[in-house]
DNA sequence: ACCTCACATTCACCATCATCGATATACTGA
DNA sequence: TCAGTATATCGATGATGGTGAATGTGAGGT
């Protein structure tokens, strides 16, 4: 059985968003993105995405090793990245599988490029 | 008489970095992405940035009124923001003048663009 | 010299967060 | 049903950071 797991992301409303540096930005759209950026303001948060983006999915059991942090530091982390969008949970059995989603980064990259 | 501010960026080692998602992040590569991100992690200074990178020059006193904090927040936050390169400050008379550097925000587009 | 103004810095307060041990939950297999 | 495993959640702690009053600094203006 496949079930999805935290598959609404809080910031929604950020898709027809004009970059940085156009005009001043709202206070609630400036919260949005905050949050988003926040995600990946972490060493051991942007360690996990690397792993997670550059390979087609990945179990949660195979991050901890390679970022050297405990079990829950791990799952919060995780927790943090599905929350913005960045990546999406698949619960197989006792595994949870974690895949990057491009748009999502595309959308910050949006952000950025003038 | 014109004066350069913070000209001197932390994070120098990051021209070649190769965007995430293709291969797992070192530690210390990991460390320096993460301040850059960080500079644009709260609300407050994404719209400082805003309005700044959308002229062609702000003065910090320019800044006070849109996001409606006190001076001290508004210099510790373009304080951040030059010190990780986004900004550059150019005292002139009494006044600091801010001009957005383009580059910067490039690279950190880089980054997200695969 | 003195005052004023723009900005930087110091300091303290408070909120948020990264971290991990302990525990809970949920699924598998015997 | 029971034991084992993978992950999520809880609770506590230490660290980091946003905020602003008070103060320092430096550059005009009179």
């Amino acid at each position: 059985m496949v079930r999805r797991v935290l598959e609404e992301s809080l910031t929604a409303a950020l898709d027809g968003c004009s970059p940085l540096g156009t005009q001043m930005i709202s206070e609630t759209e400036a919260r949005e993105v905050a949050t988003l950026f926040d995600a990946l303001s972490d060493p051991v948060r942007l360690r996990i995405f690397s792993i997670i983006a550059s390979e087609e999915e990945v179990c949660s059991c195979n991050l901890e090793a390679p970022v050297a942090k405990s079990q829950p530091t791990i799952s919060h982390h995780t927790r943090v990245l599905a929350r913005v969008g960045l990546i999406v949970g698949e619960r197989r059995g006792r595994w949870t599988y974690w895949r990057a989603v491009p748009e999502r980064l595309a959308l910050m990259g949006g952000l950025l490029t003038a």
